[in-house]
DNA sequence: TTAGCCTTGACG
DNA sequence: CGTCAAGGCTAA
């Protein structure tokens, strides 16, 4: 997709296409990075604290550090404006694209993804980029920008001004959390001073750990995204997320079909070049003080959260946005998924696994919970237990289920443009250290795709935002596991992905990781469901029965929950009995490559989180907020 | 091409 | 109606 065109989504009109008049300039050329859509999503709150004087647009950097006009305000208001620019060391004038920049650096990017330009760099591709140096080498200064962690999906595609992002709440909470640093350390200090005895003192506040992007995300605030509000079955939008998701978790892994990628864009001359460096700016900063507790996000959370229209309530009202649609522009926003989750709670399994389990499942009626669901339920019900021998359809539940899955090219296209985009500038030969990121960042990719599918489906857009967090926090790591299982079932992706200029990728990108294990076990278990004949239906399944364990511990609504599992878990069987009457015992066979698929969702999460702790997987990242959840 | 300043527009 | 991040505009 990226340029004009066709892209899938709705994105919309652009008017003109512009990309193109991008190639003119020297290095230049264009590529598209693109990938997601846009990410709107969320909500902004942002405080409105600040320089309440004067605007935002600071004046250009001249009058650094001595007073002059303005400021002169407590450590407070400003809260990270007088920070200096992660990228170039300039003046911040606020959030841009992810993080605190200064205004030439928001600029440079916009330009540098709008018109996906790619750069050269004459030298070692390490320049070092600060204020005076900084227009002298694009190349650097954009790799550099992407270090950081300014954000591609925050430009958007289809060009819409105003508004509010999903990043809006990050921004926010960002702001509170470095508020609350200073106050806490002008508390030390004070104390310190005093040398006090009292020893410790504890820090009155804290500040808010996680939920915020997993909570905008999920309550949507805006969107466009839901394409197919009103229609019959069900929107259709997300759904092949969870497919993608593998083949970011693996690393590598995803297929030969370059041919998408590359043609579709045109990016013909691509630069390459290494460099990645070292973490090394200080901007993005973990802290990750021992925070006690964050109440105050559960505030904000719930906050947000009021907004989803209906929230409970059978109101089937298709989520409609009100935006753009009318207009000329649409936004949309996709997001996608995934990721591996920790270990967490020995809970047992999913129901699956046991083999009294099925009868178990055929003994529940259609106690029709509300909403469309229940009625296609009730549907399914009809159908009784095992009736083998009968044309056999497929059970209506299982065709609800489906409805909102993506399609798989775009979230293939996607994944590709946006592994294109991050390796365009590697050397073919590249260190295991330098795709982590790279990795990482396209999780993350997936795991908005994840939310957004997850927030559209039957029975889990019944359930209140705070279950629905506690769901998909616990189940995001072994949906993209099972997510890439399927998709190597497939064999839509192949093995190995190649790009031009790029390195290759595959399966041995877990060895160079330390993963070899969790390769071998993949490895096994892609084979053991080709073996299966997995489906499409059933992995669909699979994913809702991850999703809707009602062991989660905290659970509001558990019963709905358990309820609806049991729903998926009967009309799985029903469907294997009716489709593969063949394949002895294929249900119990499916279900029990679940506890291998969390065995290795745990691997992957705890790997993840011991590379995120040392600094290895880029911040503020829905990525980092999940694993994060599970540790507190 | 850069970067400062201006306009947008959802959210609060 | 104010906030403020995202896009647009335009001298340099
Ligand atoms: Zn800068
Ligand atoms: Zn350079």
């Amino acid at each position: 997709m990226i340029d004009s065109g066709d892209s899938l989504d709705l994105s919309s009109e652009h008017s003109g296409t512009s990309a193109t008049n991008a190639l003119s300039a020297t290095t230049t050329t264009s590529i598209a990075n693109d990938f997601s859509d846009e990410a709107e999503s969320s909500v902004g709150g942002n405080n409105g604290q600040v320089p309440s004087s004067r605007a935002q647009h600071s004046a250009v950097g001249t009058d650094a550090s001595s007073s002059n006009s303005e400021t002169h305000y407590p450590p407070d208001v400003k809260a990270g404006f007088d920070e200096l620019c992660p990228v170039c060391g300039d003046k911040v004038s606020g959030y841009h694209y992810g993080l605190l920049t200064c205004e030439s650096c928001k600029g440079f990017f916009k330009r540098t993804v709008q018109n996906k330009k790619v750069y050269s760099c004459v030298d070692n591709r390490s320049c070092h980029i600060d204020k005076s140096q900084r227009k002298r080498c694009p190349y650097c200064r954009f790799q550099k920008c992407l270090n950081v962690g300014m954000k591609l999906e925050a430009v958007r595609q289809d060009r819409m001004r105003g508004g509010r992002n999903k990043f809006g709440p990050m921004y926010k909470r960002d702001r509170a959390l470095k508020q609350q640093q200073l106050r806490q350390q002008q508390h030390m200090l004070a104390e310190c001073e005093m040398n006090i005895s009292g020893g410790a003192p504890a820090s009155p506040i804290d500040i808010k750990p996680d939920p915020a992007l997993l909570q905008a995300s999920i309550s949507m605030p805006y969107n466009s995204t839901a394409v197919a509000p009103g229609v019959g079955p069900s929107a259709a939008d997300i759904s092949s997320v969870a497919a993608a998701v593998a083949a970011a978790v693996a690393v590598a892994s995803v297929g030969n079909g370059s041919q998408t990628a590359a043609t579709g864009n045109g990016y013909s001359s691509l630069s390459h070049g290494t460099s990645a460096g070292g973490r090394g700016s200080q901007g993005a900063s973990s802290n990750g003080s021992s925070p006690l507790h964050a109440e105050n996000t559960r505030a904000a959370i719930s906050h947000t959260l009021h907004h989803s229209h209906h929230q409970h309530h059978t109101s089937n009202s298709l989520h409609q946005s009100s935006n753009h649609n009318g207009n000329s522009h649409l936004h949309h926003q996709q997001q996608l998924t995934e990721a591996p989750y920790i270990l967490q709670q020995p809970h047992h399994p999913p129901s699956s696994t046991n083999p009294n389990f099925i009868g178990q499942s055929l003994s529940l009626n259609g106690s029709s919970t509300n909403t469309l669901i229940g009625n296609v339920m009730d549907n399914l019900q009809g159908y009784g237990i095992p009736p083998p021998s009968v044309p056999a359809s497929v059970p209506q539940l299982m065709r609800e289920l489906k409805a909102n899955l993506m399609e798989e090219e775009d979230v293939k296209q996607k994944m590709l443009n946006f592994l294109r985009d991050s390796l365009r500038q590697l050397d073919t030969v590249i260190h295991p250290e330098q795709l982590l990121p790279i990795i990482c960042r396209m999780v993350d990719q997936l795991l908005f795709l994840m939310v957004e599918w997850a927030r559209s489906s039957p029975f889990f857009k019944e359930i209140k935002v705070e279950d629905q967090m506690k769901l998909l926090q616990h189940s995001w790591s072994e949906i993209l596991i099972l997510d890439f299982v399927y998709r190597q079932v497939q064999e839509f992706w192949g093995t190995e992905l190649v790009l031009p200029n790029s390195p290759r990728l595959n399966f041995e990108v877990l060895d160079k990781l330390g993963l070899t294990d969790v390769r071998g076990r993949l490895c096994e278990l892609i084979k053991k469901s080709r073996e299966l004949k997995l489906d499409k239906n059933e992995y669909m399944c699979l994913k809702f029965l991850i999703l809707l364990n009602p062991d989660v511990s905290g659970l509001e609504n558990r019963q709905y929950v358990e309820q609806s599992q049991e729903k998926v878990n009967a009309a799985l069987l029903e469907y294997c009995l009716s489709f593969y009457p063949e394949i002895k015992d294929k249900f119990s066979q499916i279900l029990l490559r679940l506890p291998e698929i969390r065995l290795i969702s745990i691997r992957m999460e705890e790997f993840l989180y011991f590379k995120h702790l040392n600094n290895q997987v880029p911040d503020q990242t829905l990525l980092t907020e999940m694993l994060h959840s599970k540790r507190k």
